[in-house]
DNA sequence: GCAGGACTGGAGGGGCGCCTCCGGTTAGTG
DNA sequence: CACTAACCGGAGGCGCCCCTCCAGTCCTGC
């Protein structure tokens, strides 16, 4: 069961690939050809899936490495001087990340059944929020109908908001975001509001989801 | 510039593939093969070529249809005895439908910048949600700072979860836009929500976005 | 009922990404 | 230094979907 060491070569390469997996899904997303990382990385396709031989593999490696972040915005969360700083500041830093990192957020909403120690940290943060959310929901501050279950929703909220509007108005994420803080707190009062996308970057955003990639020319023979 | 008139035969596969279009996006999204149409229509793929060049042409071609059930929305919403039955009715409404039509909704969303009457009625629909929000504005129940932008918006946050859910816990999206129209109305006392997805159903929706295509056997040799 | 033009569908070339096979290369030990 | 096991990478088969070409079919107007 357990692996024997790699080569010194083969070492170096598995981490020139990982670093690689780790650029290609920030910039491009999960789905990225395997072939292009490979490519970054310097490396032959045979080798990476060698190493991985299977996407999700190379993703559960690529992903570890962002564990640190978050357990760092965590840690940092739990030191707020009250319950709803913790919570919102928690949440914001997990969206910004997001927005920051086009493949790798989905990781918080992704479950690897075979990956153990991954699934480990995944759960550690899982119950470290719900400690926020106690934390909060004492103080009275947070709804009492909160689930944590609501995280996972509001994350993929935000991936849809990411994927329609990343080119053409890249901080329309932060608007969503105040507004369901805003539903989260108990009593609010209405707080201001990130600013809103105009409506020139709404109708580029809703031009860039349309196929459009051009060619739509009638034939004019 | 005019078309002429298509023979009876000609027309009627035209319809078909319509038909199928509309089935076939609402069931699997946009991303359907259009030779998965054809078949549906019971039709070559040259057929449908032929008629629709460009699959931007299809789309624009199926989603028209839908147009009716959203303005059948916007008059009811306009009749409704305040402004914020209106407006949250037809919010609702409107990510109701894009619940329920996976690829359909996406429309209200896109842009077709070739398509004069199918511009000319989403800029219609627009211009009529600009007039539900300002009627619930100016009896001051949707906050002062809301903008018609926040709809798009509204929308792909919505498509995200449903993405993200649709298989596994379909009616979460009820809760991210209970939520949302918390957050828009003005003083709002904290209202029921739509019930949360359990820890189950989240952690299905999680194993559904992952890849999970199963093959992740070792060679085994 | 008979041209002839409009229409049809399937075959097939092309691109892209997945994944594997295999001949050549290299690290590392004795 | 020499040898062997581990490692490498490109070539290429496969599947999927896109889009086009063309020989055959079927309306429709006369």
């Amino acid at each position: 069961m357990v692996e024997p060491p790699l080569r010194a070569d083969a070492a170096r390469n598995r981490e020139r690939i990982v670093d690689a997996a780790c650029d290609a899904f920030a910039e491009r997303g999960f789905d990225v050809p395997l072939e292009e990382i490979a490519a970054r990385a310097g490396v032959g396709i045979a080798t990476l899936y060698r190493r991985f031989p299977t996407r999700d593999d190379l993703m559960v490696a690529a992903a570890s490495r962002k564990f640190d972040q978050y357990e760092l915005a965590l840690h940092e969360a739990r030191q707020a001087p009250d319950g709803w700083t913790g919570f919102a500041g928690y949440v914001q830093e997990v969206c910004r990340m997001q927005a920051a990192d086009a493949g790798l957020a989905d990781v918080l909403t992704m479950s690897f059944p075979g990956a153990r120690e991954f699934e480990a940290r995944r759960t550690a943060l899982y119950h470290g929020f719900v400690g926020l959310v106690e934390r909060a929901k004492a103080e009275g501050s947070l709804r009492d109908d909160y689930v944590p279950e609501d995280l996972p929703l509001m994350l993929m909220a935000n991936a849809g908001v990411l994927r329609g509007t990343a080119q053409a108005a890249p901080r329309a994420w932060q608007r969503l975001v105040g507004y369901l803080l805003q539903a989260f707190r108990t009593g609010g009062e209405a707080e201001p509001l990130p600013a809103a996308p105009t409506p020139r970057q709404t109708y580029r955003a809703m031009l860039r989801i349309s196929g459009c990639q051009g060619r739509s020319q009638p034939p004019q023979h």
